[in-house]
DNA sequence: GGTAAATAACTGACTGGTCAGTTATTAATT
DNA sequence: AATTAATAACTGACCAGTCAGTTATTTACC
């Protein structure tokens, strides 16, 4: 007769556990590339491998969904970019490299890599979010960064400047690497552009812009 | 008897030819505050004083809205700086330096300093859009900063560089400042930043970051 | 100059489709 | 059998785009 042993379609699975960040994840991919207004939370449950009703038993709202996507993907890194920097501490020159291509390796060249154009784009729409993310990513960055300014001046190899912004302005290379890499870089057909010779350029640029004056010394 | 010079409601005003750009400009700060997505025409229609029928005789779609947005508001700005910035071809320094305030009085901090973070967020889902934009205005604004920089390398004021991943990386700053502005600096309470330092500082360590090495010469 | 016909600008109610969020039901697990 | 996970059909609000009808302005004619 028929036969019973062949599945017609494979057993509903029920893993409560994982299920938040496999729909997380799912969010985060969906989120970046098409943004969050244009992303149907059928397509995240889709991806995911669940019906949408799923998705409301462990997210209250799209808005919460957003807010589980950028808690459980960001925050975890920063404190792993901390970890690696402190292992150069005493070399501001060493330092100021691999927060450049630390943030690039472990952030911008991943899936994560999307999320400032994700943030920038719904700051203003979602302004608890933002608080959220200016709090848990932005300022500890920033501060990692001027540690590192900080310390080498110290050292007397970096000369002196408003840290607070200038700390804004070295992370902006960075950021538009990124949010280039998730807008015009993936619909125009643009020269590309290799992060690593772009990181290796600002590198070159910063290091002789904050370079104390060889003669003058400290 | 009843005073007839008194209207009772403002009559309706025909205007065909000032309708396209009072709409745009309507759009443009829609578009810039909410997002694409979140903007809707009624909202459009309302601030420019019109219905949405009206609208729809003078754009076929949303989407013609917002290139009409751009071709109109962005292109023009161009020629402009241009302008500005050949009046001091003949000293280099002077050159970049016009170019970070110009860019910055005559278009970040304006209603279209929120343009770019409408068009990063926007490109992937409006690829003819961001094409568009590419073409008219981040090439030009692009070749005219790496003008600058040739121009200070033949004078052996800068020292040489790759121009393709400089320019780049010098746009980043200030695209960041405007970025900043319309997103986080609206919804959360950062410490507030001020545009002229931020620019000064920037100026000045690129400034440091460019210079020819003073005993090598060019 | 006054009136009527023609045209152009504008309106707002309507439609069809979309999608966040809900719920009645089914399936798996204990 | 009871409980929990998951589903799929459903609802209601929303909104881009349409169109039949209205109002202002111009043109034609007396």
């Amino acid at each position: 007769m028929l036969a019973d042993q062949v599945e017609k379609k494979a057993p509903v699975r029920r893993r409560k556990e994982a299920r938040p960040q496999e729909l997380t994840t799912a969010a985060l991919s969906l989120f970046v590339e098409k943004g969050f207004a244009a992303t149907r939370l059928d397509e995240v449950a889709a991806r995911a491998g669940v019906s949408k009703g799923t998705l409301y038993l462990y997210f209250d709202s799209k808005e919460a969904l957003f807010l589980a996507v950028i808690r459980e993907g960001i925050v975890p890194i920063i404190e792993e970019g901390r970890k690696l920097l402190v292992a150069h501490a005493d070399d501001p020159v060493r330092m100021l490299r691999e927060y450049l291509f630390g943030w690039w390796a472990l952030f911008g060249d991943t899936e994560l890599g999307g999320v400032p154009k994700l943030m920038t784009s719904e700051a203003q729409n979602f302004p608890e979010v933002a608080q959220y993310y200016v709090r848990e990513v932005i300022l500890p960055g920033k501060a990692l960064m001027r540690e590192v300014l900080d310390r080498g001046v110290a050292k007397g190899v970096f000369r002196q400047t408003d840290s607070e912004l200038v700390t804004h302005i070295l992370m902006a290379p960075l950021l538009h690497l990124a949010l280039w890499r998730h807008s015009f870089a993936v619909c125009c057909q643009v020269p590309d552009m290799d992060p690593n010779a772009y990181l290796e350029s600002f590198f070159d640029l910063v290091l002789k812009g904050l370079a104390a004056t060889p003669e003058g010394g400290k």
